[in-house]
DNA sequence: TCTGGATCCACA
DNA sequence: TGTG
DNA sequence: GATCCAGA
């Protein structure tokens, strides 16, 4: 017996006409959204463990697989945060196998290929990949995905004004200047 | 038999006047001399697994303890990034520990109280705890620090380059690079 | 095209 | 508020 | 989380 956990292969270009120039958030909300329509994923869910210490946020997605008497809980985290970040990710995951809360740990996550045209230090495959050992005796994926063509014409993912963005409203003190945001949308998908 | 890892307790004021008002680099800057200069700590150690997995960065400070005809390598991440970033020192140290390059990892970061002070979302004691059991049966000290001391007219820690300063850093297998150090007063201290 | 930050954002 |  | 920064 076997399930699907999800097939989302959308075909997607991206602008690599200069190092870090697309946005990240966009690329997420699509695979939440096809993750949530499409295959009855569940967003945000809290564990107990960590409910119980009153301390730490929930699970990107979760699901449950019932079938032959059993039910096989799975987290998924999609990470398109900073690298430092995919490593709390891994960390929540692995709190919820050893707690019995989850039997299945997935970490889905840009390839190192992909990153490049990405904002600066995004999470990708390869860099967490000398740590992956930390989940050796439990039960885990990780998965690296990747744009499905580069062109240098196509439209860019904007990006937010968080951080040290020049955009940011608080910029260090005084002198706040914003500039307009541009639309939150990108070429297909 | 035992040794004192270090001892460093200064007294120190922050500008308590508004949450996230200081910035951080100078306060590692004052402890890694300290180390270095006090307690012949080094910077910047490779790991032998990630040097061969041909990935990875080095651990902040290390230091070897001999005696009794046995060795006790010391990992120490001092940690004032943002708090995903405690969860990438903490699993390198893991990795340090699990493949027998450490005997004994450390994290040294602000408690909470402190660190609401300090530049938005940095590591804190506090924040981190719910995962310290997945060092549960690794040799891990998790050491939280406070200002000893908050006062509203203090001169506030700066941020951004304002801060910074490079001065010299004694590695375990390179050259001491020298450059003179910058002032550091913030209050007393 | 490496790597650990430091600093600010959005929304509970 | 706290947390990704 | 998301954006950039600084140094080796
Ligand atoms: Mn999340
Ligand atoms: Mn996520």
């Amino acid at each position: 017996m076997f399930f699907r956990l999800a097939k989302i292969i959308k075909n997607f270009t991206l602008n690599n006409s200069k190092k870090n120039l697309n946005g990240v958030v966009p690329i997420k909300d699509q695979c939440y959204k096809e993750l949530e329509i499409t295959y009855d994923w569940y967003r945000e869910k809290p564990l107990n463990i960590l409910t119980q210490k009153k301390k730490g946020g929930p699970i990107d997605v979760y699901k449950e697989f019932k079938g032959d008497g059993r039910v096989v809980r799975v987290g998924l985290e999609f990470e398109t945060g900073n690298i430092s970040s995919a490593h709390r990710s891994m960390n929540k995951l692995l709190l919820g196998m050893n707690h019995q809360e989850l039997e299945l740990g997935v970490i889905l996550m840009p390839v190192y290929a992909l990153s490049y045209y990405l904002t600066d230090r995004v999470s990708n495959y390869e860099e967490l990949e000398p740590y992956f050992e930390l989940a050796e005796y439990t039960p885990f994926i990780f998965i690296g995905f990747n744009a499905n063509q580069f062109d240098p014409s196509v439209e860019a993912i904007p990006k937010g004004k968080d951080g040290m963005s020049k955009r940011s409203i608080k910029k260090m003190d005084g002198k706040i200047i914003i500039k307009p945001p541009h639309s939150f949308h990108h070429g297909d998908n």
